[in-house]
DNA sequence: ACTATTTGACCCTG
DNA sequence: CAGGGTCAAATAGT
């Protein structure tokens, strides 16, 4: 069940995003009766009344991938009781307490774990804690290399909407087009100082950058490795650099988009940036004059 | 009391 | 049907 204090959030939440949608919407009426507005004041506030909406349909539970899982039928034929009664936890290996350690600046939790067929080492997922408060889709898998059990594999997939500011985050969301899971985009990097890590981020790059053209690309893999303790600060500017969310001035990552006909976002504080609204927007670009 | 994690069950896709 | 992804009850941690 959900705790009170957070429905009460979700539903202050879904309010500001309907009250937001409301006054863009009162200011693009506004805008069109003034023959000197710009296409492109219309485009930005049109894309704000819907990333408001849909912020507010995802809070409400009531998009289509929630409804259709959360079913009363479906609801009723699941989790009704462990088969098996009872079960036994066990405690958190060290191994995996690093694992959890490969803190990017944002929060996560996590939701899952599976064993992966023909690798030795589960894979995690995680999702961003912001999920259900703010609709933030963020979703990342961790998964110890088994090549190297130093190394994580870690992929990142949709974009953070949330606007949570890391301390070191700067100003900009990379956002990218066609925001499809099965569109994979990988940049390895698996090396054991921060230094060597920077050297090596060109060359990944570049490879990355063929598939990404080949592959209409959208989620990100990232390997690091278990860097130790003394290194951190280290690891977190690296972060900086390597997180789908880094920022604009320090990016390879942006760059690897750009070059890739990503759109770069000014500032998640006055953008959430729901990437599926800017395609959407940008396909029917033609059309604005109709509106 | 509340939040986070673990893990078996279930669903979806190929 | 197998494998991967997600859900949510049970449990642990704070």
């Amino acid at each position: 069940m959900k705790e009170e204090t957070t429905l009460v959030e979700e539903k202050l939440g879904m309010k500001d995003d309907l009250e937001h949608g409301k006054e863009l919407a009162n200011r693009l009426m506004k805008d069109l009766k003034n023959p000197f507005s710009s296409k492109e004041s219309n485009k930005s506030l049109i894309s704000g009344i819907l990333r408001s909406y849909e912020n507010a349909i995802v809070m409400l539970g009531l998009d289509q991938q929630t409804l259709k899982r959360r079913s009363p039928e479906r609801m009723d034929q699941r989790y009704k009781k462990r088969k098996n009664g009872p079960r036994k936890l066990t405690y958190v290996l060290e191994q995996d307490k690093k694992e959890l350690q490969l803190d990017d600046g944002y929060c996560w939790r996590k939701y899952g774990q599976k064993d992966i067929h023909g690798s030795e080492n589960p894979r995690g997922y995680y999702r961003c804690t912001h999920r259900f408060t703010r609709g933030c889709l963020a979703v990342k898998q961790v998964q110890k290399s088994d090549a190297d059990p130093s190394c994580y594999e870690v992929k990142y997939l949709k974009s953070h909407t949330c606007n949570v500011n890391l301390s070191t985050t700067k100003s900009s969301v990379v956002s990218v087009p066609k925001e499809e899971p099965n569109n994979v985009h990988e940049l390895h990097v698996a090396e054991q100082s921060v230094d060597i890590i920077k050297h090596m981020k060109f060359e990944e790059t570049m490879l990355s950058l063929d598939d990404l053209e080949n592959k209409n690309e959208i989620f990100r893999t990232f390997s690091f490795s278990n860097l130790e303790t003394e290194n951190i600060t280290g690891r977190r500017n690296l972060m900086e650099n390597l997180s789908p969310t880094t920022t604009s001035e320090s990016g390879i990552t942006n760059e690897l988009l750009s070059a890739s006909s990503a759109s770069v976002v000014n500032s998640p504080a006055d953008d959430s940036c729901f990437t599926s609204l800017e395609n959407i927007l940008d396909l029917s670009y033609d059309d604005w004059s109709l509106i």
